[in-house]
DNA sequence: CAGAGAGGAA
DNA sequence: GAAACTCCTCTCTG
């Protein structure tokens, strides 16, 4: 105790030295400030987690102040707030709207059901809504106002503690090398006294950099009603003018002697940005990421303009003021379903910065595509886009342009052809206005972090549909990009007409005994028991019923399975076209074209190739047959596939959405934690037990017990050979694939379903007649079954059309 | 164009 | 709770 005490009576001291409030920083030193918010305000979190699994409930009511009195007129007022920092809304109330657009700014949304929204006050909500513009009194206030109890002093104090020191130092970029700046000596001395950020410095000089203070601008966002966009920021600045957009400023006139016009700075490690901000954050003194571009001199502008057609819908010119409100560019994550336009907030963002512009894509498709959108929504030279991928090494010849690339390729560590390293040098040795970060949810992963120290970007943007991992590095994001500035409301974008509105339901299939029987006795959550659950006869009749019900009805309907011999043996048996990751590329184009323009050809299947790297064309339902564990992600990502059907501005337009569940399973456990993200974005899962009709119907796939048990046997043999074959060859061609990995493997697999055909039999003629298909399939030569060159035909139709046509 | 090698997701 | 496992990407090479 005595060494912390004499720490924060250091602080204390030191706080008092350089003018401030004392108080602002209590008696605590920063570490302990931290601690202590962490401590108050992390328990909510952690026990929502570990609470939810067990009852759904109870966590609301933990650590609550429901002792607290309503205040007299609470009827009116929305929302409660918690003295943890938890907010609960009623989305019915008067004021909601005006309410959830401030909560939105100051708040993170945890769940937004029908009748309630839940949000929670984070010290990185916080941190973005003063970088937004809200005052800590403004906050306080009205948060107040809108509360039906008076404000914990928990929350008011906390409010106050992660607001108050916001906005004094800032991490900029000169010459591509990282800086620490602020208005003020003092803070960057204070910092260089931590530990970590000192280790961070780059510089080995004692002092700090000087230079003279820019000046602050007013911007209008392109593509907005211009004109209007322009003078509602410049209403909003004028009508606050102690607002702390204006932060520097205001601080500028504290101290406002002759260190007027000059900032100071010091310079760190590249590499060490994350660490730095990170670091600055838990001592309570985050740095401002933002990019004065109207300022900007040293790098060149870039010719870019939305054209006049390309109107912005509300929500993207809300998310895109969150990044330019002070006429700077902040680095942040936007959130957008899919199918919402993410792209063109981008783009948008692009023409707004106005300097070279880095797009980092997932697959080398999403490159293309970002490509033709620039080129569709903005008057961009296309000469001034380059694309680096494997294939074009493309830069752009001019001093300033856009460069769309993937994140493997700027993270690839293995030697690279000349022109590749060419290129990196190229992408090294400049500035980049603006770095546009694809699916930004994959970026904390280990080597994709790498990113964001290799390119040297003022500014940087992050876009997603689905801002979730698994495993607890969402968070990194923060750091690595920036804080979260905006986040769509699904069912809000739905009801607008925005995105499709979508049935979601859940069928429940019962395993028919022969699988059950077999499901138990291989052990859990085998990939045999994965096969066997997905490929529940009881569960495939009800696929094909929906199929029939949907293709009927006029659907295009798509199927998933994760499981690639599942999703083979659905596509086969039903006569359907089917991707997944060993289907060559031209393949993969005409059964999607098919699928896109041929009447005949309205179902597809795909293995979660279709999850993000597919351009799949609009679909209007979706069958989930076998996914992956609890994945929230995918789910979320799948449902997206059908939100952009242009039919959904049709009168009483639905898209649906199954999952189609093996009951007595894990798929059941799965299936509800796929949902808990839609279901917080306030989607309602149906529960279907029994599909109308379903049993009058003769004609379905294993109608007989003989067919169900000839499957059931497939499957094991099948699955019995992978593991036979792994023991034959670890012996008998040991040597030859020693070092084969996993090519090994699917080298294997092939093999031994040719051998297997041959072993079963003449009974098995249905296996044979499978495997042949499938081979060819994979070889992607041999005899192409009926069903293809069926399909072969019609493209070829297709094409004859077109061309007459056109 | 196939195959190798490396990485991600969860 | 960790780790295996599968599927799928990417890039470069011959």
């Amino acid at each position: 105790m005595p060494p912390k005490r004499k720490a924060a009576a250091q602080t204390a001291a030191e706080a008092d030295a350089e003018g401030w409030d004392s108080d602002d920083m209590g008696a605590l030193s920063d570490q302990e400030m931290y601690d202590d918010l962490k401590k108050n305000f992390s328990i909510a979190d952690k026990k929502r987690r570990t609470i939810q699994r067990a009852d759904a409930a109870s966590f609301i009511f933990k650590h609550d102040n429901l002792d607290q009195p309503l205040k007299p007129d609470a009827a009116s007022r929305p929302l409660w707030v918690n003295d943890d920092g938890k907010i609960i809304m009623e989305s019915f109330n008067p004021l909601f709207e005006e309410a959830q657009d401030f909560l939105i700014n100051i708040a993170e949304p945890v769940s937004r059901v029908s009748r309630m929204h839940e949000y929670t006050l984070t010290l990185h909500s916080l941190f973005a809504a003063v970088s937004v513009g809200h005052s800590s009194k403004e906050i306080i206030d009205r948060l107040e106002r809108y509360s039906k109890v008076t404000l914990g002093s928990n929350v008011v104090a906390f409010i106050k503690k992660a607001t108050s020191s916001f906005g004094k130092a800032k991490i900029v970029l000169k010459k591509t090398l990282s800086y620490i700046e602020s208005d003020d000596p003092a803070i960057l001395q204070r910092l260089l006294r931590d530990p970590t950020v000192a280790s961070c410095r780059a510089d080995n000089t004692d002092g700090l950099i000087q230079e003279a203070a820019p000046k602050i601008g007013v911007m209008a966002i392109p593509g907005t009603k211009m004109a209007a966009g322009a003078t509602q920021i410049a209403q909003t600045a004028a009508a606050e003018p102690q607002a702390p957009v204006d932060m520097i400023a205001s601080l500028r006139e504290e101290d406002d002697d002759e260190d007027v016009a000059k900032v100071h700075s010091f310079q760190i490690r590249s590499e060490s940005r994350e660490e730095v901000i990170k670091r600055c954050q838990q001592i309570g003194l985050p740095l401002t990421e933002e990019y004065d571009f109207n300022n900007d001199e040293v790098n060149a502008n870039l010719d870019i303009d939305l054209k006049p057609h390309a109107q912005i819908r509300y929500y993207q010119e809300k998310a895109l003021s969150k990044m330019f409100s002070n006429s700077r560019a902040r680095s942040g994550i936007i959130v957008l379903p899919c199918g919402a336009g993410k792209t063109l907030v981008g783009i948008t963002a692009a023409c707004g910065v106005k300097k070279s512009v880095i797009v980092l894509c997932t697959s080398a498709m999403s490159v293309v595509q970002w490509r033709s959108e620039f080129i569709k929504w903005s008057n961009i030279n296309p000469d001034d886009i380059a694309c680096f991928t494997a294939e074009s090494k493309a830069v752009f010849k001019g001093n300033a342009g856009i460069l769309i690339t993937t994140y493997a390729m700027i993270t690839s560590v293995r030697n690279r052809s000349y022109d590749s390293e060419k290129a990196m040098d190229f992408i090294r040795s400049r500035e980049w206005g603006l770095l546009i970060a694809d699916e930004v949810h994959v970026v904390p992963a280990k080597m994709f972090k790498q990113v964001t120290y290799a390119v040297a970007s003022h500014a940087k943007l992050g876009l997603t549909a689905t801002l979730l991992r698994e495993d607890d590095k969402i968070g990194d994001l923060n750091f690595l990009v920036g804080p979260k500035l905006y986040e769509a409301n699904w069912q809000e974008l739905s009801e607008q007409g925005h995105i499709a509105k979508v049935q979601c339901a859940e069928v429940w299939c019962q395993m028919t005994p022969e699988f059950y029987t077999e499901w138990l006795r291989s052990p859990p959550s085998s990939p045999k028991n994965d096969i066997i659950s997905s490929l529940n006869p009881n569960k495939f009749q009800a696929c094909q019923f929906l199929i029939d019900y949907h293709e009927k009805r006029g659907d295009k309907i798509i199927v998933f399975s994760d499981n690639v011999f599942a999703l083979q043996k659905y596509a086969l048996k039903l006569h359907k076209a089917y991707i997944y990751g060993g289907t060559p590329q031209n393949e993969r184009m005409r059964i999607l074209e098919n699928f896109q323009h041929n009447p005949e050809v309205n179902t597809i299947f795909l293995s979660k190739i279709g999850d993000t790297s597919l351009d799949l064309p609009e679909a209007t339902c979706l069958i989930q047959v076998s996914a992956h564990y609890g994945s929230r992600r995918q789910e979320a990502q799948r449902l997206g596939r059908i939100l952009r059907a242009k039919r959904r501005n049709d009168e009483g337009f639905n898209a649906f959405f199954y999952s189609l569940v093996s009951k007595d399973t894990d798929e059941m456990a799965y299936a509800s934690r796929r949902q808990a993200f839609l279901v917080d974005q306030g989607y309602a899962f149906k529960v279907i037990t029994r599909l109308e009709g379903l049993n009058q119907r003769t004609d379905l796939a294993f109608h007989t017990p003989q067919e169900r048990r000839e499957l059931l046997m497939e499957i094991c043999l099948a699955k019995d050979a992978d593991v036979e074959k792994e023991k034959i060859e670890g012996d008998a061609f040991g040597s030859r694939f020693a070092n084969g990995g996993r090519a090994k493997k699917g080298a294997g697999a092939r093999r031994t379903a040719g051998t297997l055909s041959e072993l079963s039999g003449g009974q098995q003629m249905s296996y044979i007649e499978y495997n042949k298909s499938r081979n060819s399939e994979i070889k992607g030569k041999g005899v192409k079954n009926a069903f293809l060159r069926k399909l072969n035909s019609s493209t070829a139709n297709a094409k004859k059309k077109a061309a007459g046509g056109g």
